[in-house]
DNA sequence: CGGCTCAGGTTCCATTTGGAACTTGCAAGA
DNA sequence: TCTTGCAAGTTCCAAATGGAACCTGAGCCG
């Protein structure tokens, strides 16, 4: 660690950033996290401000859609727990995607309780395969650096996490506090200095 | 996949969403992309939601200080290619931080431009100190269900795709509408209907 | 030197977001 | 069958967000 004693700002010639850049990589307390954030940052800018650009969509939209789409229906509950987004801002999406008519809401299935049946239109359906593919594309373009038994490999250890750990997925947020939480709620009362 | 056959919504025992997660995990023309998302929002939801009940932090705000504290210093345009947050959200976020006396910005390096050196104050330091455990502590909870050699190969092949990508961060966001994009900007004008 | 350009940082403001409170209708128990 | 509880979905509103325009000082060139 500590490259280059003197440095901390400009004097390199590298790349802007490339300093932060290397200790956010290697000397970091949480690599796991720092990777996976930044990954799906280079994911998701481009792909949703181009939806946003292009289609006047904003990310829960799109997000619905593509729930919609690739399980053929289900409600909003559904996505909220399998996307992360509040029910709130989920209920709004889904109202404006139905006012642009790209999706529909069915009537309530008898036995499922108040679960309103989302279901893609025509129109829904147009726009999911006219975007698809960059989003394809840019998923293929992002592994490219991997070789295709790496790219497996990333793909089930990925899975592992995801189903290791689905389950606890909002559970932590009214535990969490748990660490230091004396010291941490007394300080807390100090804050707020706006 | 498809574990009972009338399914779209409830009928099903299991847990709630199950449905739709098994299609977003088996049935997904980006599955690397669901992957990461999914993990991305296990780890940050809960994690960025008790700094800010406990500790009155936004997210932009936690990163700033996390990103000068593994750093050891740095300017907002490092923090801003790093995490990918727009510079004005960090400078609201530094302004802030700075108030709390958290960070203290030093004076201008001669031969590094107008680049704002940050830093942390001895209290900047205190919060960080008392709050990564709970940030390495998500992050190992997460990669519980892996073997010690899997973690490795995990890490081992973000770090791949990462470096492989950086570069492209943000470059994408304006070459991104070429897919159809003559149908698309037709497309689009027939919006708006707020 | 004196203007020019470019990039780091700030300000402005319209939009988006999401916590919290609310509404509503299914379903379990009395 | 009435009531009570509960969870899906909606509404409200204050706060956060980020695009765009702006400001400002460092370094460049004539």
């Amino acid at each position: 660690m500590a490259r280059d004693d003197g440095e901390n700002l400009g004097s390199e010639a590298a790349a802007p950033g490339a300093e932060m850049f290397d200790a956010k990589l290697d000397r970091n307390p949480c690599p796991f996290a720092f990777r996976m954030n930044y990954m799906a940052l280079l994911y998701n800018v481009p792909l949703y401000g181009w939806i946003k650009r292009d289609y006047g969509l904003s990310r829960p939209e799109y997000v619905v859609l593509y729930s919609l789409a690739i399980t053929g229906g289900g409600s909003s509950r559904d996505i909220s727990l399998t996307s992360g987004f509040p029910k709130n801002t989920l209920s709004r999406a889904i109202s404006r995607l139905e006012t642009l008519g790209l999706i529909q809401r069915g009537d309530p299935e008898p036995g499922a309780g108040r679960l309103q049946p989302l279901n893609l239109t025509d129109k829904g359906w147009a726009l999911y395969t006219e975007t698809l593919p960059a989003f394809e594309a840019q998923e293929i373009r992002m592994l490219d650096v991997l070789e295709d038994d790496e790219r497996d490999t990333l793909f089930r250890l990925m899975s592992k996490v995801v189903r290791g750990s689905a389950g606890w997925v909002d559970t932590p947020l009214k535990e969490m506090d748990t660490p230091g939480s004396a010291a941490a709620r007394a300080r807390r009362k100090g804050k707020k200095a706006r």
